[in-house]
DNA sequence: GTACAGATAAACT
DNA sequence: GTTTATCTGTACA
């Protein structure tokens, strides 16, 4: 199996948020190889979707945002925990996907391993559906750091390959933001027990993919 | 099952 | 000093 061509990341934002669902996500280190299938994200949209950090301009920190598509977006919230994204379109439009929640599919117990010691009591055994059912989980479980930051997933140990495609996806408004709640821009698949714990899970099924406004 | 407080670091004003 | 796209433990039903 091999890395997705950067030409599957140069284009409509929604529409590689929707296909990257059913993809594997993989992350090979020295301590081994981890996979999951990508089963919820979220499109932020460019400098005129205030939800996206480029709302805030081409600084620093947005600088990948602005680069070729196909190439990882990472930061960290809330002090601890790190956020992985793809970045979409072309250069010159600041776009990217937010990977959610992951299906574990393989390596699961060194992902165990790398949930387990963060977490203040790591006696109890985590199960399986909450190894990496949020975006800072699945980061841990993947061993996914500031180091990724633009990173290009074509040729690095870091990569999305083609997997099994869902057989329904569900679109809702964006988790954790506080603004563009208007835009129904997250997706996940139907019906999997894998999606990040979200009362948005609930708001109906069955939307057509929204358009760009 | 739902609700809330608190932890914590880097970029930006 | 403020903001940031989160997770966990504890409390209570």
């Amino acid at each position: 199996m091999s890395a997705l061509r950067r030409s599957f990341f140069d284009r409509d934002t929604l529409a590689v948020a929707h296909d990257l669902l059913g993809c594997r996500l993989v992350h090979e280190t020295p301590h081994g190889t981890t996979v999951g299938r990508i089963v919820e994200v979220e499109a932020y949209h460019g400098e005129d979707d205030p939800a996206c950090h480029a709302a805030a301009g081409h600084t620093a920190r947005t600088a990948p945002l602005y680069g070729p598509p196909g190439f990882g977006y990472v930061y960290l919230i809330y002090g601890m925990y790190h956020c992985f994204n793809v970045v979409t379109r072309g250069e010159g439009h600041p776009s990217a996907v937010l990977v959610r929640a992951l299906e574990p599919l393989e390596g699961l117990e060194r992902m165990r391993a790398r949930r387990t010691a963060r977490r203040r009591r790591g006696e109890a055994r985590i199960p399986d559906r909450d190894l990496a059912n949020g975006p800072g989980k699945l980061c841990d479980a993947l061993g996914i750091t500031l180091a990724h930051n633009r990173a290009d997933l074509a040729r690095s140990s870091l990569r999305v390959e083609r997997g099994m495609a869902p057989e329904g996806v569900v679109w809702t408004p964006r988790v954790g933001i506080t603004v563009g709640t208007d835009r129904f821009w997250r997706c996940f698949v139907k019906g999997s027990p894998h999606v990040s714990r979200s009362r948005l899970n609930r708001v109906l099924a069955d939307r057509p993919r929204p358009a760009i406004a």
